[in-house]
RNA sequence: GGGCCUGUGGUCUAGUGGUUAUGACGCCACCCUUACAAGGUGGAGGUCGCUGGUUCAAUCCCAGCCAGGCCCACCA
């Protein structure tokens, strides 16, 4: 062989073997097959733009379990979908086409998304299938496909049922931006400057003056009410009192509650419809008026009177500039808040009141702690961030949203008497702004005019039924397997969502099936930019995989995503991309070695030389540890090992010591030496198929096919470990090494190459222990004779 | 305020209640050795965040503290 670069072309192979994966069906689930199935419940996608190298990091995760549970003879279950409705997907087109949903009617912007998000459907597709993911993609759903819109008109259906949806009116949080209602989970925190005034109230009766501290000071006109603490001696007088609200000439209670602070601000506190949700907890507990503050649109209503139409921003200046006109602010401090935000476009959130459909389980909460103890968290303690978040639950499931693009509410109501009329089941999927409620007149009252509900359903209502939608794809070809998928075996999923999408899965799995959706549960980190910041589509700070596979290779990406621990994020950085395209070159270049060595027939040899059982030995060790840890769902953990145990081991000593029983005469001796080669070899490469699954592949298309028959090294059987008897062979060969290594050491102290000859001393118990192995260590070391004595090494 | 995670050579990282603490990158010296110079061999470099405790023995277990990150709550 020519000496010179002989590096593996990545480009080529790769896409040669995506397009042969893809094409034979190796990932196909099968649906006859009597193995047992692996299924796991595969996170859809958002459609909301590009994906980056985060979303591969994690996909690669699902991935390497997925292609190692095949390997392990599992019929692996590996849906795929995308989770395309809803207010992410509709920002996306409206970004996308420069316009927003009210700029169209309805029909056509919903037509606009259905389009858009197919067009870039099409496109992420590709660049997934680039990054070398083994989903089949036969069984594949959109959550705005028909499929998904049924199920997921069936799950409230079913809800209302059981009593456990309902419809009502009561405080929400409401984006004023996307005029739209919000779950607790879409918000977000955001520290923001602003200012703490003192507003000068004074009481009805004697018209005495006290100060109120608030950073709201727009939201007068909806004071209802305000409250001291009963032990606080200042306000102690006011009690049955009513007071004066400034400039609106409002005068409402003053009550008393052992929830103010008095430390804070001059210790009395306006409640006002709604600036907090302290507001709304005393709205509720004293029964106060409600004074309708905020439209739709965050701007002021009429009652703010002259300050009516106004954005909060514009009234607040107003109010404040008003007020001191009057004379009534007192004071004024600069401080730093954190108010909530929505996550998605980051508009400070109002509280407002509205009717809306709600899910019922706030009684449920010790039901769901129970089940997240059912299921197995991997790593174990990402099952706190779940504990957590159901402990500080306090609102019921808001799932209604009035936007255009998603799933409808399958519901009409009654024009006189607001009965709620349910879809027929069998109609399903049905949009009420087209189709007619089942029946012709209302039931209570006999009215036969309906109103369609407008609203559709929150994505993540719907995103929580991904195991039944996939039942239900499997369920047209086998109804029997569909039943055996619950619970799925697996969840994977990234830690940022546990509060929605694992959680939400688990709520709608017992209500629905009384069961736990899956038996386990793989947690995975983000992607960090170089900076250690989250990589996220709308900051742009992410890397497209497009970039990292064309610079280095879809293994390399595949090789960074296992060099995380389960659950941990990961900063970008290339070193681990170099490394990883280090070690293709070397394994190519191993493999060109063993094609050199390995031409005919390897038959296991009648009798192996010893040290070859040593490599046996070592080599299933290596196999135990990382089925061990794959099956913990470690694959960190495999990646080490198997790096390690190849470079250093397999290749710096395993290949030295044989190369010269494989350049040599001895036939029985070579046999033996090419047996090990062949076996060792192709249990490492096995073992590195899940995380470098191309160059593993292209190995074994290139050798190892024709002798062992599979049609993909993916769908070959995991190697098994043996157990070795023999309990010295180990001491031997590790003391072989040792003294490999001494010899190594003096050979480099000197200055020498390791070609150079020597005369080599060994004492008589290690003589005696390598007995077996003395020809091996003579040529390794270049050694013309092994003498007797005290160890000594001789250059020549 | 509550909870969780992390802290190991310059950088990233493995790991264990018990000889000299793993590996990579970087650094130094040497070696063209018929798979590979994108290689090989060897070397320098660490009080394993700090302070106590448990123990014959702690980087590892416990407590407190410090630093960084995350989740939740509060946010008049």
């Amino acid at each position: 062989m020519k000496k010179g670069k002989n590096v593996f072309d990545s480009k080529t192979w790769e896409k040669k073997l995506q397009e042969f994966w893809v094409n034979e069906k190796i990932f196909a689930f099968d649906f006859k097959s009597h193995k047992k199935i692996f299924s796991i419940d595969t996170p859809p996608p958002t459609v909301s733009g590009w994906m980056h190298v985060g979303h591969a990091l994690s996909y690669t995760h699902k991935d390497l379990i997925a292609r190692y549970k095949r390997m392990a003879g599992f019929n692996v279950l590996y849906p795929w979908g995308f989770d395309d409705n809803g207010l992410p997907t509709q920002k996306y087109v409206e970004n996308k086409i420069g316009k927003k949903a009210s700029d169209y009617d309805r029909d056509e912007f919903i037509e606009k998304c259905l389009k858009e998000t197919r067009d870039i459907e099409e496109k992420l597709m590709r660049i997934w299938i680039s990054t070398g993911i083994s989903p089949d993609f036969d069984i594949q759903y959109r959550t705005i496909d028909e499929r998904a819109r049924r199920i997921s008109q069936k799950s409230f259906i079913d809800l209302v049922d059981m009593k456990r949806a309902y419809r009502t009116t009561a405080p929400i949080l409401w984006c004023p931006e996307c005029r739209t209602a919000v779950a607790q989970v879409e918000l977000e925190d955001k520290e923001k400057g602003t200012f703490f005034y003192d507003v000068t109230f004074e009481l009805e009766k004697g018209r005495k003056q006290f100060t109120i501290s608030t950073t709201r000071p727009e939201f007068l006109p909806a004071c209802v009410a305000v409250f001291y603490h009963p032990d606080d001696k200042r306000y102690k007088s006011f009690k049955h009192e009513r007071a004066v609200v400034p400039l609106f000439d409002l005068t409402v209670p003053v009550l008393e509650d052992k929830r103010v602070d008095m430390e804070k601000g001059s210790g009395i506190v306006m409640c006002c419809t709604f600036g907090d949700s302290m507001d709304i907890e005393w709205w509720k507990a004293y029964s106060l008026a409600y004074r309708d503050l905020l439209t739709e649109d965050g701007k002021m209503s009429h009652l703010a009177k002259r300050y009516a139409g106004k954005t909060i921003k514009e009234a607040r200046e107003m109010i404040v500039k008003d007020l001191k006109k009057e004379k009534k602010i007192t004071g004024e401090r600069k401080i730093k808040h954190t108010v909530n935000v929505h996550e998605r476009c980051g508009h400070d959130i109002e509280f407002v009141i509205k009717k809306q459909w709600f899910i019922k389980y706030l009684d449920l909460k010790d039901k769901f702690l129970e089940l997240g103890n059912k299921v197995k968290w991997y790593p174990k303690y990402m099952k706190n961030r779940y504990v957590n978040w159901i402990k500080g639950l306090q609102w019921d499931w808001c799932i209604s949203r009035q936007i255009p693009y998603g799933i409808p509410f399958p519901v009409w109501y009654c024009k006189r008497c607001d009965h709620i009329i349910l879809a027929n089941q069998k109609q399903l999927p049905i949009d009420p702004l087209k189709d007619n409620p089942p029946i012709q007149e209302c039931p209570k009252c006999h009215y036969t005019e309906f109103i369609p509900e407008k609203d559709i359903i929150n994505t993540w209502a719907t995103s929580s039924l991904t195991p039944d939608i996939v039942r239900d794809i499997i369920s047209k070809k086998n109804k029997g397997l569909s039943r055996k998928l619950i619970p799925f075996s697996l969840r994977p999923q990234a830690h940022d969502i546990i509060p929605f999408w694992a959680f939400n899965t688990i709520v709608k799995s017992w209500f629905h099936h009384k069961k736990i959706p899956w038996n386990d549960i793989m947690i995975s980190g983000w992607g960090l930019d170089p900076k250690g910041k989250k990589m996220s589509k709308s900051k742009g700070n992410g890397i497209p995989p497009k970039e990292v596979i064309e610079k280095f290779s879809a293994d390399a990406l595949r090789f960074w995503a296992a060099s995380v621990r389960s659950g941990e994020d990961v900063w970008f950085s290339e070193k681990e991309f170099i490394a990883a395209q280090k070690l293709i070159t070397k394994m190519w270049n191993a493999f060109s070695f063993l094609k050199l060595h390995l031409k005919g027939n390897i038959k296991k040899p009648k009798k192996l030389e010893e040290f070859d059982k040593y490599m046996l030995l070592k080599t299933d060790k290596l196999v135990a540890d990382c089925t061990k840890a794959f099956d913990e769902y470690d694959y960190g953990k495999v990646k080490l090992d198997a790096e390690n145990f190849f470079w250093h081991v397999f290749c710096d000593n395993f290949l030295e010591i044989l190369k010269s029983r494989l350049y040599g005469k001895d036939a029985a001796a070579r046999d033996s030496a090419r047996y090990v080669l062949y076996t060792c070899f192709l249990k490492v490469l096995k073992i590195f198929a899940p995380i470098l699954s191309h160059i593993t592949e292209a190995i074994y298309q290139e050798y190892f096919k024709s002798i062992e028959k599979k049609k993909s090294i993916h769908i070959s059987d995991w190697p098994k470990a043996n157990k070795i008897k023999d309990k010295t062979l180990e001491k031997k060969g590790d003391k072989f090494l040792e003294i490999l290594t001494k010899v190594r050491q003096e050979k480099a102290k000197k200055n020498k190459s390791v070609k150079t000859e020597i005369r080599l001393t060994l004492p008589k118990e290690d003589k005696k222990l390598l007995k077996e192995m003395l020809e091996d260590l003579k040529s390794v070391t270049q050694a013309k004779e092994i003498k007797e004595g005290k160890l000594s090494i001789n250059l020549l």
